[in-house]
DNA sequence: TGATATGTTATCTT
DNA sequence: CAAGATAACATATC
């Protein structure tokens, strides 16, 4: 479920938690969500904690481990001599290992990183820094850095007929939007979600460029959203808060903030998609 | 029971 | 071949 804020700020947490610390063991509880010799890591210090489009960079100095959430992945980091019961939310008591722990990276000084997985979509490899490249040369601009331009946009918008939504989403041309983010950022943007893209003037396109930045900063500043389930935590176990702040991700039925007309719900590509038939055009 | 879930990718069709 | 559509992965919850 996380999408790039989400995922940034798991890597913010890991750098904080991790860095400089040694890896003393790796258990593989699932053995689909490890791939590659987990034992290739250990007695490897972390270098520093990176993200890439919806990916995780753990460095270390030979190899890295790159790991994917996908839809429910979770990584939790249990300090030295915490108990478990002591890394709470709100919500609940975090039980660690539970049924859904995957994988445990254990450090030399006894703290404990956890990766759950309810559905077991999500993976951590060990990588060299050239797979590591082969497996990412096809992403998209990371669309917080400079690379990333409405003149980028419309040159990849120019020959395809697919609905603007799609192409927010797909890591080939941009990395690290998901579904909440693509609805927000085109309703910001007044875009319709179904518009093709090669429909779209240079205009829509720049206010396209700003509503993605904005509400991926935003989205960092609250920490990720936490919706419905919960599934997506922080690496101390707290939710995140953006979920407050949608203006029309899982508010269909719901008065539009700017014209208070019904917000509808719709299926692009068979997930759902939130927006307002008189703001979005 | 059927629909839904914040992701990706293999495979099928056009 | 390319672009687009759809199924599949595995599990839980409403």
């Amino acid at each position: 479920m996380p999408e790039l804020p989400e995922v940034e700020t798991i890597k913010r947490g890991l750098q904080t938690a991790i860095k400089g610390k040694k890896i003393a063991d790796i258990n593989v509880l699932n053995t689909n969500s490890f791939k590659g010799n987990s034992k290739k890591a250990i007695g490897s210090s972390v270098l520093e904690v990176k993200r890439r489009a919806k990916m995780l960079i753990i460095k270390l100095p030979e190899d890295l481990l790159l790991i994917h959430l996908k839809m429910s992945g979770q990584l939790i980091f249990q300090p030295k001599n915490e108990k478990p019961e002591k890394l709470k939310n709100k919500q609940k008591v975090l039980k660690l290992p539970n049924k859904h722990t995957r994988v445990i990276l254990k450090f030399t000084d006894g703290s404990k990183l956890f990766f759950n997985d309810i559905r077991k979509f999500g993976w951590i490899k060990i990588l060299s820094p050239k797979d590591f490249m082969l497996q990412t040369k096809s992403l998209g601009p990371e669309p917080l850095k400079k690379e990333f331009t409405s003149d980028y946009l419309k040159q990849i918008f120019t020959r395809s007929q697919r609905p603007i939504k799609l192409m927010l989403m797909d890591q080939t041309k941009i990395a690290g939007i998901g579904n909440i983010y693509a609805s927000e950022a085109l309703f910001m943007a007044g875009i319709n979600p179904e518009k093709k893209v090669n429909t779209l003037k240079s205009k829509e396109i720049k206010a396209l460029k700003k509503a993605v930045v904005k509400v991926l900063k935003k989205g960092i500043k609250y920490k990720g959203s936490s919706a419905q389930d919960k599934t997506y935590i922080q690496p101390t176990g707290e939710i995140g808060s953006y979920q407050h702040h949608f203006l029309v991700y899982q508010r269909n039925n719901k008065k539009c903030k700017i014209c208070a007309r019904i917000i509808k719900r719709i299926k692009i590509g068979g997930r759902s998609t939130f927006y307002c038939n008189n703001c979005q055009t």
